[in-house]
DNA sequence: TATGAATGAGAGTTCATTCAT
DNA sequence: TATGAATGAACTCTCATTCAT
């Protein structure tokens, strides 16, 4: 990695904080370089403008958590139940949002006020994300393990709804990923009667 | 109502749309005026500045959910099931959220950006109402139709974040919301296995 | 005086005060309206506008202290002395604008910075107040009372700038305007040596 | 002297020249700008505001005229009598204030009208400067040039007050310096009887 | 590779002023 | 005689952006 790439990921890393932070409106790129340990219009050095360094953020908020969920989809290997498999799906997710980046809860919090271009262009990413929920909720119906008079679709959105907007509420001291993860798949599974 | 009242609601109904449709920073008090059928300064001689009227909608949009959910729900009368009841305030507080006002969606667009002070101050109406959900399901675990194992707050606090975020993805042209109502329910206490 | 005049000499009394206290600039004639216990835009029923009313407060201010010195140097009599006179004077200028009106305070704080017509309109007058001084010391100078050699012009203007700007410091509780005039009388006639 | 210093220097000097001609309240940080060859809000570039460029020039404009005074002073040497001391200041402080520099005259305009803070930051060195005086009058005194009896206080109020206010009426084409110095010292040592 | 200096667009806010009542 | 409502001009200040170095 040479420096170049490093001080842009500083950059990056600057920016993913604050826009999780203040969201993107309240912060300035002299913010950012006081973060990143330089001077604001250096960021124009690396990027194009403040509109591009957030589209770049958003993008990796993605990534990321979806790279996360799916290979831990995949570590659970094919012999083992859909159940579990969207258990580790729900705590990937969760772990990723809550504890391993800031760039996935600064796409959460700025992606809906985000100018409109951006949305545009960012919007299948999301999409995709979605599909991959889409997938292994279709596969677990498939396979008998979530009954076919449910709307997968109502489902999906219902579910991430409710794991994205943990961020808003979370508290590392409070709450255990671990548990949330598990309690969360219960109640989605066997109901809460 | 005087003419007085009658503008100042205006401008707060202005508001509450624009705030939730590109947020609390993207919006100016021109723009505010342009909707409101007068010139951004004039809102000065109903509000003491920007932010007070973000508080002024922040609360309105809580006062509207939880009036509209407490009402829905004593509606139901004394002698039936609490599953009925709660599927009675998923779907007011749905309605309110997705169809009657903008001001519960403009809250939930701009509590998180809004300045400290602000937040501050709504605090307490926000656990208000999350203290309502709270009571509901407590009630419904103590005559047994939530079994004792079910960690109350982290339901819902999961079951808010989900009904809350509906405001992100839903389209009234594709969904119903009496169905999405039933179906959250059912899901919720019968699981999808 | 009929209600009108009454309420209009409260306007200019509140103005008088507030001008001098915050300045022409600062005042905003909602404050005047306060304390003239009227609404702000109730002033254009009497003034055409702030100028307007900064015009005549100045207007007043210089006709009051005026009217006061020639009151006082007239009520000496013709057979005393000019030192007698001048302090006379001193004091009536000093009880003035010390202790009986915020209109002569407000003209010396204000018309310096007035818009360039006012000061222009007003000139007039302030010149006529020097002249009054200047006649008082000439006589004097003429009587033998004051040296020949003394420029009477740098005097008057010394002697003036003294006694306006007594204002900025006088604390009443701390000084006697008698014993002022006494003394200003004093070091003016005798030297200090 | 690096650009950047040189550039700061020139905003505080059109700050003080327009501050001095059009007051604080009317000057624009536009006008400041024009003057001093820079858009308005590059003034933010080397100040934090508009109140803070005025507290600055307040200050200048005190710290001028006492370094002119105390150095004219000591200029006199120590075998010189006081009276040549005083008048040697009398001509150093209207040397500065009429003739060398904007700020002083500046501070005189602005400091009554000038906000609260600003004021009360200032206030200090508007004592130390009249303390320089009232030692000047006070040695004087102890060596017999000035009476026993003459009040130091009032004498100091009273000739600062004719010293400052000379800015109102002065016109470099009308009165020298010099001359003003001489005759107001005359004045004062020895009366006008 | 990064900074210092400056700009220009646009924001919130204040206020004298107007006008119907 | 006086107010409530509203306007429009102007001001301070912020900030993304540019450019020479």
């Amino acid at each position: 990695m040479t420096k170049c790439d490093e001080t842009r990921r500083r950059i990056l890393d600057a920016a993913a904080t604050l826009f999780r932070r203040k969201g993107y409106g309240a912060t300035t790129l002299e913010d950012i370089g006081r973060l990143a340990k330089l001077r604001g219009p250096a960021v124009y050095y690396y990027f194009k403008s403040k509109e591009n360094l957030l589209e770049e953020v958003l993008n990796i908020g993605i990534e990321r958590i979806q790279g996360a969920v799916l290979t831990a989809v995949a570590a659970q290997g094919d012999d083992c139940s859909h159940r579990v498999r969207i258990e580790a799906a729900v705590r990937a997710h969760l772990n990723t949002l809550l504890s391993h980046s800031d760039y996935t809860a600064a796409n959460i919090v700025n992606y809906n006020l985000a100018p409109k271009k951006i949305k545009k262009n960012h919007l299948a990413r999301r999409e995709a994300y979605n599909d991959c929920w889409q997938r292994l909720l279709e596969q677990a119906q498939l396979a008998g393990e979530i009954a076919g008079h449910v709307d997968l679709r109502l489902l999906r959105l219902f579910l991430l709804s409710a794991l994205f907007w943990t961020h808003e509420w979370y508290r590392s001291d409070q709450d255990s990923i671990e548990e949330m993860a598990r309690k969360i798949s219960a109640t989605l599974f066997d109901g809460i009667s």
